[in-house]
DNA sequence: CAGTGTGAACCTTTTCACAGCA
DNA sequence: TGCTGTGAAAAGGTTCACACTG
């Protein structure tokens, strides 16, 4: 295929297909079938080749595909061959688990600054970096060319946060905080929303159990005849 | 409609609109219209009457919805009228923010015990809980009920712990650990990978960093002619 | 007459199934 | 022969547009 513009479903496992790459590569494989890389990613065959496709023909037909040649391709794709400095502002409890995340480095996140509005915690020293005062936002988006932002702040800020990174150039944003925020079209959000997933696994589970319940009903109306 | 078996994409919105409800009510607003509730939310107002129109007909014609009502029938199908008891493996920095992150007791899930592998870990005090060995799991499941179990520990050990959860009768769980865990096709899991979300992020800058060259480009070439 | 509820059209994603190639 | 790459079919999700109603 390799035509512009890969599917957003597509892009969403590509991290997935690299990350099981890797592994297999640090266990020393050096072809990976479709079956093979589907069951590492927790996915079926036919959506790894699809997916795939999207990248281009990098397969070899009765054989599978190159493992460190696909991991180069992929990462390519992704944008991983460069860099990223990333900003964290709001350095709570998940602001610090953030900072000192070792998986972002590992991928080529640099975090270059953690920002703070709490005065207390400016200067505080978090992961090797020094909490800065909020309004240093501008400056040091400017001098580290920071493309992604990251809000680990409470809901009530996460707006005005938004606002001052849009203002201040980033365009890409991953947001922590349990809040919408709108920026610019142009801008791309992703949010991770940690009590939103627990309520999305709540209503399975309280569905199970009232499907267990339905089946104990039914076995009891059979013993009953 | 009022049919069994809500779209798995509305399931994935309902906490949206509960927390926009909420808010909503505690600003004293009773009655909203699904153009404002898909503003709150950050989508289009036809999702918002598709996605509630699977709860059953809950909205009056040419008023709206009333936010109380609203809000009961949302927590209802989404299990929220009862209490959750949670449990956390893995009690790093990850598991530590979780632990200490207030949105998960105000939506009902409760936090119940905090398990870890590392002996240096076990008997420290987070968050008012304290941390037990890993061994304990299926005691504290069963004492307590637990259904949904949260997993923050890092990928080498997830599978294992995932595992143990599942053997002790935990059929929902939360995996933050950056591995895909295998578990029986009546449990639940839902991931959560923090790096992968800024991989995503990357994929869509870079896209946007290629086009504006493009366009530079454009810009030449015209300036030439 | 403002705003819900919903068929119908449309678009995206997944799955199937197999031709074609190393 | 074994496994990729991909059209075609199926499923799932979104958006449109309007009949209907309080």
């Amino acid at each position: 295929m390799r035509e512009r513009s890969i599917p957003e479903a597509t892009v969403g496992r590509l991290p997935v297909y690299l990350r099981a790459l890797v592994e297999m590569a640090e266990q020393g494989t050096t072809t990976i079938s479709s079956e093979t890389l589907a069951e590492a990613a927790g996915v079926n065959s036919a959506k790894v080749r699809k997916d795939l496709s999207h990248l281009g023909s990098y397969g070899t037909r009765g054989v599978g595909y190159d493992v460190a040649y696909l991991i180069h391709q992929v990462r390519r794709e992704l944008g991983l061959t460069q860099d990223w400095p990333v900003l964290i502002v709001g350095i709570g409890n998940l602001g610090h688990a953030l900072a000192n995340y070792r998986g972002f480095a590992e991928r080529g996140f640099r975090v270059v600054a953690l920002l703070d509005s709490d005065p207390a915690k400016v200067g505080e020293d978090v992961g090797g970096l020094t909490v800065r005062r909020l309004d240093e936002l501008g400056g040091v988006v400017r001098e580290n060319e920071v493309a992604i932002g990251v809000i680990a702040t409470p809901a009530t800020a996460a707006q005005d946060v938004a606002d001052r990174m849009v203002e201040a150039g980033i365009n890409s944003i991953l947001n922590f905080a349990p809040a919408v925020i709108s920026v610019p079209p142009d801008v791309s959000v992703r949010k991770v929303d940690l009590s939103i997933e627990l309520q999305i696994l709540a209503f399975y589970e309280q569905r199970k159990a009232a499907l267990q319940a339905v089946k104990r009903g039914r076995a009891a109306d059979l013993a009953q005849v």
